[in-house]
RNA sequence: GCUCCAUUCGUCUAGGGGCCUAGGACGUGGCCCUCUCAAGGCCAAAACACGGGUUCGAAUCCCGUAUGGAGCACCA
């Protein structure tokens, strides 16, 4: 039926906080959909909401976006033939449609007030009855209107939604959804302030930048059958609908940014997750990649252009999906690995900078290949390489430096000898450290990861770091015996006291 | 309460009547590798909500029940 029309989908997020994880899974679905069918997609800004609407949110929304990489052909800051692309400043249209509705009879001009409505909904609810409006303003005359309007009470515009009969449409998820008319609330199309409800605008909107599918969150299900008698009313074709699943968090419910953090968008951002990860897991979340690898098993790394290229919106998912951090992570790991040494270096620098240290190019490119297989999150690696970039490290105990089945005299011995020999190094290359501190350990009648334990506690002040050999190389023969040195007095003050 | 949507391992999913003794991935456990931690390799445990049909045959189709979710604003 719609096949034909070229595809045109948008993003169409309200400016109301933070981008919302939701709100990213489902312009990417509009995205990856739109580059599948060589169409357009559209980013447009639903601020018909004057209480709500946040300045910086607008920003937020766009900066986020860019950083996914889910670039839009049609939007507010590069805008396009359709546009303005953001509602307040289509306000007209929307008035001018509601004004249409009016005089065709399928609208009508109701007067109650938000505290009325409050009374109407409760005493309904007191009888057994739904809650919300009773359409006592449905058979108004237009005398009583003009009468309202010499008082100067202000009204709102609700659809007059048809008392019998159903509504029905098709899901491309779901299939056919039907729903009895007399389950429908007369909704407000335009608000007493003169601005449109969602209702409205979005259809109006849709249907004026030519929208072909509606690709949207499944908590919009309920109210389609709402715009589609709208749709009726206005006598316009509408788009295809297809509703993802909702994202709920591990604990049950609907992930939301006054709940969890990791709602928003922000949040990965900060987190230390690359924007390949997210995409390719947000991917997973209520779709499915389903090609395999020569082995037969699922590929589950894959750029969004690879996803492109065989996304449909039948194979969309309908049941809620939690929200897998750990999976998440794996992911990010994955594509950390995958990065070539250059580039890492460079999304290292500034988790690490972040965190107050002042980061030696040099330095980070060398340590870049250590660090990689051993974090997950960029951020990570000021916990694992941080002693790299420091002066002075702390040892946290001087117990840290006794490894376990050693005690304080081997210790300090092991760690006496070690510098020694480090120092007497003609290469002070990680093989030779290697070749010489091997042995020492087997004449002292310790095992090798004991005494090099003591030393990593004694050159990064961790317990866990990087290889040994490979981390003394870089920070250099001088560090190396200054920190020994350190961790030796340590050691022996502790001992005397 | 009413309406709608859904129900495969802990989680994300494959599956669209016989190919299913239900496949993959994350996570979990074990082993190997190993200077710590990872990464990597191998192995393992782990699911068709329940009850009725339909059919020669049901995870797949239909109907109930249960459970979960979403929606019922002059918010989107």
């Amino acid at each position: 039926m719609t096949e034909s029309r070229p595809v045109r989908v948008r993003f169409a997020p309200s400016p109301t906080g933070d981008l919302h994880i939701g709100g990213v899974r489902t312009a990417q679905f509009n995205w990856l959909f739109a580059r599948r069918h060589g169409g357009k997609f559209i980013l447009r800004i639903e601020d018909t909401d004057q209480k709500r609407t946040q300045e910086q949110s607008y920003s937020s929304i766009t900066e986020g976006l860019r950083w996914t990489g889910l670039d839009w052909d049609e939007g507010p800051d590069i805008g396009g033939p359709f546009g303005p692309y953001v509602q307040s400043q289509r306000l007209e249209h929307y008035r001018q449609w509601s004004d249409w509705l009016v005089r065709n009879g399928k609208a009508y001009r109701a007067y109650e007030t938000s505290e009325e409505l409050e009374v109407i909904s409760a005493a309904r609810r007191a009888n057994g009855l739904p809650p919300g409006y009773d359409r006592r303003a449905r058979n108004l005359t237009p005398e009583d209107w003009a009468r309202f309007d010499a008082e100067g009470r202000p009204f709102v515009i609700r659809l007059k939604v048809p008392l019998e009969g159903e509504t029905v449409f098709e899901d491309m998820v779901r299939g056919i959804i039907r729903v009895k008319n007399d389950t429908l609330q007369d909704a407000v199309l335009l608000k007493s302030d003169g601005y449109p409800t969602y209702h409205l605008a979005h259809m109006v909107d849709d249907h004026l930048m030519e929208i072909s599918h509606v690709i949207r969150a499944e908590e919009w299900i309920a109210s389609t059958p709402l715009h589609v008698i709208l749709y009726q009313a206005f006598g316009w074709e509408p788009p295809r609908f297809a509703h993802a699943p909702v994202i709920l968090h591990p604990d049950g419910g609907k992930i939301s940014k006054r709940k969890h953090p990791e709602a928003a968008m922000s949040y990965f951002i900060k987190g230390g997750y690359l924007p390949e990860a997210l995409t390719n897991f947000l991917c997973n979340v209520g779709w499915n990649y389903g090609k395999t690898d020569d082995k037969g098993e699922e590929i589950q790394v894959f750029s969004k252009e690879e996803a492109s290229q065989s996304f449909e919106l039948e194979r969309m998912t309908n049941t809620g999906t939690k929200f897998d951090v750990k999976k998440l992570q794996w992911l990010n790991g994955e594509y950390i690995r995958l990065m070539s040494d250059e580039t890492l270096a460079k999304r290292l620098r500034e988790p690490l900078e972040r965190s107050g240290l002042e980061v030696n190019a040099d330095t980070l490119l060398k340590i870049t290949p250590l660090v990689r297989e051993r974090i997950k999150l960029l951020n990570e690696v000021v916990g694992m390489a941080g002693f790299f970039f420091k002066e002075e490290i702390a040892i946290n105990s001087p117990t840290d430096l006794i490894q376990k089945g050693m005690n304080a005299p081997q210790t300090l011995e092991g760690l006496r000898r070690a510098a020694e020999l480090l120092a007497g190094l003609s290469d002070f290359s990680h093989s030779a450290q290697e070749a010489a501190l091997r042995p020492l350990a087997e004449a002292m009648g310790v095992k090798p990861g004991q005494l090099f334990g003591a030393i990593r506690v004694a050159i990064s002040g961790e317990k866990v770091s990087p290889p040994l050999f490979e981390s003394m190389e870089i920070l250099g023969r001088d560090t190396v015996l200054g920190r020994i040195s350190k961790a030796i007095q340590l050691l022996e003050s502790a001992q005397t006291a």
